[in-house]
DNA sequence: TTGGTATTTGACCAATCGGTCAAAGACACG
DNA sequence: CGTGTCTTTGACCGATTGGTCAAATACCAA
């Protein structure tokens, strides 16, 4: 009915924007209201005023994020260049997990702990999309403008090692003595899934 | 001094059991000490008579886990078949995420809160150990052995892939509607590696 | 300025949190 | 048996949790 205010959607998305910090650190149990009140730099009550509980917020953030999340997949074109296509999905992925990782890891979060408040969405939503995708790599495959892969695994390889750097930047960072990992990631991950897709 | 009672270590067994079956899932800060203790089959004060606190059960199971997470890399032979060592050791870093799926998604859980228990181990212990490996890997390419990789992403690209099957179990059966991914797993994950490693 | 609405907050609540403690119960050994 | 130690637990503690509510405040159109 009523138009949300100017003070409504600056507010909401405060919350959404805090919310998303913590939940991406500390998993939907070990939020609590005060921290995500705090970062938001609203009292706690005001917060329920936008939204009638934690887990309302929990669930808006992971609603709001699925379809971005998925986007690059649903983006791959059958009519395109295989190749190309797939190279360009694997780029933007990484890309993704570098300029969103608090998304990536809200997601990885929420996958460890059971997937309680998306499971529905993982079994339908997910799976048609990635069974659709899967027709698509694996007809390009029976076409030889690839070599033959395994369509669910390449999808899951793709997703780990571009997420990969995301969730376990700390570990990554650790590793590599604090040096930017990207453009080392960048390349290598490209010359991984050129060489593993490209034909003889 | 003391030898601990049968009666002290099947409890001390069991609450560490049962930590890791909750830690794993909810992390440390959403996990309580009356779920770790209805696990365990006793009751909390009992829990508490064996560990000094909440932490400290989860000090001890990331203490007993860094080291045994850690040895198929630490086995890497440097004087072994280049080739044959690193695919060894992605068949057992697959295989340990089949058989210790709670062990690898503790770890997720730890490192995607920031690390916060386990920081030093991750810039020392293995961070050299990893220094290490990257050496002999690139003494490897060096030789003609294998095809020239950074050998630090190529780690990661190993941690990333073997390790998604245990974190992200909960998708993984989504998408394959509930079909074992090990099988298709190991096929997949070792043609990759063998395809981006086999030199010309 | 006024009045109505939208927003904010301090005080509060029951439930749960990690942890304590004294006392009860089980156990081993003479 | 008895006795000293090890183990277990019910009752309890202060702090924190998610959430409520009435009252105070800010905003805005007439």
């Amino acid at each position: 009915m009523n138009e949300p205010t100017r003070i409504q959607r600056r507010n909401r998305d405060a919350i959404l924007e805090a919310g998303l910090t913590v939940f991406s650190q500390y998993g939907f149990r070990g939020t609590t209201l005060d921290q995500i009140a705090t970062e938001a730099s609203l009292s706690k009550p005001n917060v329920l005023y936008y939204f009638a509980s934690k887990e309302a917020i929990y669930i808006a953030l992971l609603e709001g994020l699925l379809d971005t999340w998925l986007d690059p997949l649903r983006t791959l074109d059958a009519d395109g260049d295989a190749l190309h296509e797939l190279m360009s999905y694997v780029t933007r992925k990484l890309e993704m997990s570098r300029d969103f990782p608090r998304e990536s890891r809200l997601f990885a979060n929420e996958i460890l702990q059971g997937a309680p408040h998306i499971h529905g969405a993982l079994t339908g939503e997910l799976k048609s999309l990635v069974d659709e995708k899967a027709a698509v790599i694996e007809a390009w495959a029976a076409a030889g403008r690839i070599r033959p892969v395994d369509p669910h695994h390449l999808v899951f390889s793709i997703w780990a090692m571009t997420q990969h750097y995301a969730d376990f930047d700390v570990q990554v960072q650790a590793v590599l003595g604090g040096r930017d990992p990207y453009p080392g990631a960048l390349a290598h991950v490209t010359m991984l899934f050129e060489r593993l897709l490209t034909p003889d």
